[in-house]
DNA sequence: CTGGAACTTGAAGTGCACTTCATGTCAAGG
DNA sequence: CCTTGACATGAAGTGCACTTCAAGTTCCAG
């Protein structure tokens, strides 16, 4: 049995569901750390569940890992964030959830009025043209590509 | 003036908000096509713009340029898809959409249900194991990683 | 007819988030 | 002590969706 509570990388891999090579990789990227073995190994605290709890919420909210690195930098020194840490960082998520979701159902709100009519025009289908915020921005102008998909900045 | 109503990969980049180096990689990959001029510069028809259109939305519905190449195919012979055609894909697209805002809304819920307590507990935690389908899989299972990100085979 | 913007190509590069590989070391049960 | 599975490292590879680059060609307004 270990000396203490700590865990082997497998181990980890194994209660976290990810895999090694991105423990390893998450802590190149100054997201995990871990204390070594006098051979070298790693040997994890049991509070990086936690945090690999939080990179995957963090990852299905759409965080990047930048971003996720940033949010964990705003957690105050060493570790054990307080109740009022969560939170904070939670609600900026519903917030991005919630810009997420309704960009999805201003999607799927402008399908419905498309089935059907197969228009597709690239002015003005809600379908190409996703929550309509470029209406009216001139010709071609692109259209949101990536509101989906990307961040919102700010 | 050209000669007939045929636009150049600059024009069609500008109307369809695409790139030039986009439209080229887009014929590359058989998502589009073009006729040449006698000196090899590519001439679109204006019916590349609704499927560029086509491909605008489909990508903002999730789809990879894969299956945006897949359904495209599903289309009869050259063009001219008849509104049955459109329709059919809308549909299918609908149901991944449905998808999707299921699944970030189980995850704001969860969300919600998480703000104040901090807890991001590996095992039941709806933040870091969205829509609870890995509930009771036992330790560690890869509780659907990207879900979120992903399309949902089948 | 000419000059310059717009076009052509293939190859290589980018960014993200990892994974895979080759080669070698560590840890611990028997 | 020894074996063997787990672990270590750096470098390279993967997949997606493009973009950038270099070097050269074409189009067409003036």
């Amino acid at each position: 049995m270990l000396s203490t509570d700590l865990m082997t990388v497998g181990q980890v891999a194994q209660r976290s569901g990810f895999a090694p090579s991105a423990l390893r990789f998450y802590e190149r990227e100054g997201l995990l750390t871990a204390s070594r073995t006098a051979g070298g190994q790693r040997r994890y605290e049991r509070s990086v569940l936690r945090r690999l709890a939080f990179i995957r919420a963090a990852r299905n909210v759409g965080l990047s890992l930048d971003e996720i690195v940033a949010a964990l930098g705003q957690l105050p020194g060493g570790r054990a964030p307080t109740k009022a840490d969560w939170t904070r960082l939670s609600r900026a998520w519903r917030a991005r959830l919630d810009d997420r979701i309704e960009a999805l159902t201003a999607l799927r709100d402008g399908l419905d009025s498309c089935i059907g009519c197969g228009c597709l025009s690239l002015r003005r289908c809600a379908l190409s043209n996703p929550a309509d915020t470029a209406a009216g921005l001139g010709p071609g102008a692109a259209y949101l590509p990536r509101l989906l998909r990307e961040p919102v900045e700010s």
